[in-house]
DNA sequence: TTAAAACATGTAAATATAAACATGTTTAAA
DNA sequence: TTTAAACATGTTTATATTTACATGTTTTAA
């Protein structure tokens, strides 16, 4: 397995770290695939994106390795869905992931950052008008994570009862806010 | 093409991203698919990874279509090289590409912060660990990335000549250097 | 002088991801 | 009551990305 190590060295590919979000997010409670692909619309959204088409399939092959199984519910007259639950096995293996290393650094893959490499002069014209964008982008960004913190963890116990996810959304706050102090700052620059 | 686009959607897909960064380093000078492959180690490393299987049937389809134009060069007795430069056409096409908007922000996928989501308790025993690693992690990018300034930026010309380059080194070096303080918060947190 | 490292360019296979195709049911609102 | 939205589950196709396969030359250091 080829990866970078070295500092500043960053890691790109996947090595299929949606199973493992499946499995997360199942060990909470079981689900359909509906439900996991709502998720990725709401809470983990934030984080990782996949559409059905990547879950039906995985949640197969999950099931075939022995880390899930599923139950058939129909809701109705005829609606059949599959409710799926972590195995033994399935949560053993989630539990292994988390406790793994995670030695590498993520490649940001940020199109305005990727721009911004090749604008050469700070006279440019192009300049301002991409920093202007950015800073309506990540300020509207603060808002609405600041607006899910109020929503998801309006209380202490809803703090205690999802600390990791409530740390963060506090570091993705901090990360967006200090993004548009520097977009400020890049923005007054450039008068 | 289906985007989200509320405040927090964030987009995960990348639409050829690459050959914009193929014609933007080729638009600096012409170059080699070895010398771009090398690029993706140092400079450009640092926002984007490629290798050579996926930059030299790039390079193919660029020229096919119209946007670059190769020379052929001899090292040596016999060492072939091709050596790509931009057309006027693949001029345009990176322009084009850097002034359109960028409305779309990214996804980060890092490993910790998707395994953070699934520690359900303050007092889970992994925390204090995995919080260690990443400073750890992050100390060193930090580090590294302040040396990267001193070399690659050690003069104002040098910064005037690569602006946009030294912007998002400098961004770089503020996310990391908050990142890290961030963790140390939660390592104090933590006890 | 010889061997390793760096230079140089490809293809093939496997997997990951995205977008489109495809079908049907249930619920809630007009 | 009818229709739109939400529920529900798949497959197919295209593209992106990684890893491995494959081959050969030139330069540098031992």
């Amino acid at each position: 397995m080829k990866q970078t190590n070295e500092p500043g060295g960053v890691i790109i590919g996947q090595r299929n770290r949606l199973q493992y979000i499946i499995l997360g997010l199942l060990s909470q409670r079981a689900q359909t695939g509906y439900d996991l692909t709502r998720a990725f619309d709401h809470e983990i959204g934030e984080f990782w994106q996949a559409s059905h088409s990547q879950i039906y399939p995985l949640l197969q092959r999950l099931e075939t390795g022995g880390d899930i199984t599923h139950e058939d519910l129909i809701t109705g007259e005829k609606l059949a869905k599959k409710q799926y639950e972590l195995t033994p096995q399935g949560r053993t293996k989630l539990n292994a992931w988390i406790s793994e290393p995670s030695p590498e650094l993520t490649a940001t893959k940020d199109d305005f950052i990727l721009k911004l490499y090749f604008i050469k002069s700070a006279d440019d014209p192009r300049l301002a008008p991409m920093i202007a964008e950015q800073l309506q982008l990540h300020r509207d960004q603060v808002e609405h994570l600041q607006a899910r913190r109020q929503t998801v963890f309006p209380t202490d116990d809803a703090i205690q009862a999802a600390y990791g996810h409530y740390l963060i959304l506090e570091h993705a706050i901090e990360r967006e806010t200090h993004y548009v102090a520097w977009l400020e700052r890049q923005a007054a620059t450039n008068h």
